[in-house]
DNA sequence: TTATAATTCAGAATAAAATTCTATTTTAAT
DNA sequence: ATTAAAATAGAATTTTATTCTGAATTATAA
């Protein structure tokens, strides 16, 4: 298991929300050599605790404003309809996220999407087109709460 | 509405994917000079098509393995219970997404924790303390098939 | 505890990237 | 077709990331 102290603690908090800071910025606040704070995240990247970086876009700036959650049940759980299930997922990139899920529903699927129209053309076109779904429940987003990336660690 | 090109969707897929990539590598990519690529960018943070830059790291290596979705059911729909709700997801650290959503339970909560002990003590002396809410029900994640942030547009 | 090795850190030097500037070209509207 | 606005290219500048060397700190074993 990997160690961290606070100061890597500190690190991944400000990182997470603002990937941009430089490393002048953090040495300032971490009270921390530039050299100390760049070695710092270059041992985080490397121990793959920092796995990426990337850009969040405004989902109603690029008609994608309708989020529905969808649970799935498979037909059978045969080892072939799981499989064939997972790949199929991956390939929508409608779909933001999957989860096998315990209860009722196999799976969770979280869509973004234009608006109603796209979705129940996603769902008839490109969801349920997949061999081994038995059945599904769309759950409508009625409003955004909380969406964060950040993970406190 | 804000219309963007094929050049600027192009660039807020490679952006969503690494945002770490120089305007020297997308210019190249993308046959454009420096300037140009880095003209579009600021537009695209000007305009708030991109939000924010953020570093995502590693769940499994920051003790935070057990992801969990939880419904949950508010005792009366009542205005204040539901300000009173949402304010205090707001709060807690360990729920990365909320929603407010249609069907059998008002809102579903995505949340990520150490282990299902952690969950229980989450579940008892945060969740279920906050005054308003009439039921829960736990989807325990088996298996994270898909989880990306890319929203193509 | 002390000696030793391995990390971590600081400060300076260098390399690379971001940002600015000016002029030119392209696009869009009249 | 004419004009204004926006987008682009290339060079110059500023800022940041990265490397390097040596010192300080921490961890480990005798």
């Amino acid at each position: 298991m990997i160690k961290l102290d606070t100061i890597d603690r500190q690190l991944l908090t400000y990182l997470q929300k603002d990937a941009k800071k430089t490393t002048k910025e953090l040495a300032l606040v971490l009270d921390l050599s530039n050299t100390a704070v760049y070695e710092r995240i270059k041992k985080l990247e490397r121990q793959k605790i920092i796995t990426n970086y990337v850009a969040l876009i405004d989902k109603e700036k690029v008609e994608k404003s309708f989020m529905v959650l969808c649970q799935v049940k498979l037909s059978q759980h045969v080892k072939n309809n799981i499989v064939q299930f997972e790949r199929e997922v991956l390939k929508l990139e409608e779909v933001l996220e999957c989860y096998h899920i315990s209860g009722d529903y196999d799976y969770i699927l979280k869509i973004l999407i234009k608006n109603m129209d796209a979705y129940r053309k996603f769902l008839i076109e490109k969801l349920t087109v997949i061999s081994g779904i038995g059945s599904t429940q769309s759950m409508f987003v009625i409003k955004e709460v909380k969406n964060t990336t950040l993970i406190v660690s």
